[in-house]
This record gives structure tokens, C-alpha cells and sequence, in this order.
DNA sequence: CAGTATCCTATCGGATACTG
DNA sequence: CAGTATCCGATAGGATACTG
């Protein structure tokens, strides 16, 4: 009864999980996880996600502290996305759960 | 570009990972991580959850094959839940996750 | 004990259109 | 290009009360 605390009742542990427990978050994560990105690249790379989502899901993980935003002084103006070192440190956890998804992808029932 | 096509579009891995893309589906299999559990003693370890999440939760890991529920013939009558073998796969992934959540916990801004 | 039933709110998420 | 604004529908999630 040791080892199984983390996730008991209002935990920060638990408040913590809640930043990145929706659907985009752990992809956007993941999507910046080779390097900086501009807007729109990360968008095309994600693929099927809403500019509001999108730039929703950026703002929440920049309150967060795990991604950083930075205007660029270009014609036509940017702007880039870059992981924080946090944000660095959760694209461990994000890599192997991402390794599951697609390892166990066909065993699951979507929609029985 | 290759080995970062893991969520790309909507490929099936994001299909998975929306299965647990959620506050509870992951504190709820990382509960039932050390053994099978009834329902109430579920409840009680996790703590803060209501019945009615609690239930829809479950429902919904089992629909997904990572939960399996076996109804107890005991009086009075009670239920007990299981990771399936699938589940007991998640676990690893969730614990990499809960262990980067209790140790990253001071270090963002929930309500900034 | 193990749920179900209701109700209600908040957030998520998609589409479309518009702007500095 | 990088958003913002708006509208809308679908879930998620919480509280409370009730049942086999």
C-alpha cells in the first residue's frame, strides 16, 4: 500500500495529469518533440486538427509550462513553438505511451 | 521524418489513444494495477471519483478491452474488476506517466 | 454493495468566416 | 501566416437521489 499512492485522491500528481488528459495535448507534445515548429507547420504535421483547437491546446501547454511561443520578426510574421526543458521531460512518458497506442492499435474495440 | 509518424493524421494509434485520453481512464487502470479490485474498494482507492464517472469509465475500458468485469456471486451481491492482459500492457506506459506526474508536480502552472 | 437515473455545467472539439 | 471570433453539437464530469 506503498507504491500505489500517486494517484490518490487531489494529489498533484492528479492536477498535473489533468493538463495533458485530452484528446491533442499528448500529440502536440509529441509533434514537437524533433524540434521548433511554426504554426502552421505543426499543424500540417498533426493533420485534422482545428486552428482552434490547435492554438487552444498551445496556450493551455503554455500556462502549463511545456511549450514556449516565440514571435518571429519575419515578413510575413511567425511564430514558433518549442518544448520547454519540462515540456522535454514528458516526451518520455509520451514516447512510450505513444508506442503503445500504435503497437496495440488493432487489439482494442473502438466502437463494439 | 520517419520515426515521427506515430500520430500522424488520423492514424490508429490516435484512435487509441483516445480511449484514455481522458481525467480518469488512466488513474482508473493505474488502480486496478496491483490486482483485481471490487467496485466500492476501486472507489475508495482512487477517491474524489463519483459513481456515476466511476461507472462510465469503466464501462468504457471495457468496451476497450483493457478492463474485464466479473460479477460476484456473494451476498450481498458484488462485482470485481480486472486488467485484461491489454490492460496490464497499459500499465507500463502509466506508470512512466505517473511517476513524471508526482515528480513534475510543483514545477507547473495549473491556474497561472 | 453496485450500480442507475437525472440534472446541470464546463470543457472539448469541429466548421466556418474573418483579421493584423 | 497566425491566429481570433462565433456557433454549435458531443462528451465529460459532478451532485444528488434512488434501486435490485
Amino acid at each position: 500500500m506503498s507504491d500505489n499512492d500517486v494517484f490518490l485522491a487531489d494529489c498533484p500528481a492528479r492536477t498535473t495529469l489533468r493538463l495533458i488528459a485530452d484528446a491533442w495535448s499528448v500529440v502536440v507534445v509529441y509533434g514537437l518533440g524533433q524540434g521548433p515548429l511554426r504554426y502552421s507547420e505543426l499543424a500540417g504535421r498533426i493533420g485534422g486538427i482545428s486552428n482552434k483547437v490547435l492554438t487552444q491546446t498551445l496556450r493551455r501547454l503554455e500556462r502549463g509550462g511545456l511549450v514556449e511561443r516565440r514571435p518571429l520578426a519575419t515578413a510575413p510574421p511567425g511564430a514558433e513553438y518549442r518544448l520547454t526543458p519540462l515540456g522535454r521531460s514528458l516526451l518520455d512518458p509520451v514516447s512510450v505511451l505513444a508506442r503503445w497506442a500504435e503497437d496495440h492499435a488493432d487489439e482494442l474495440g473502438g466502437d463494439d
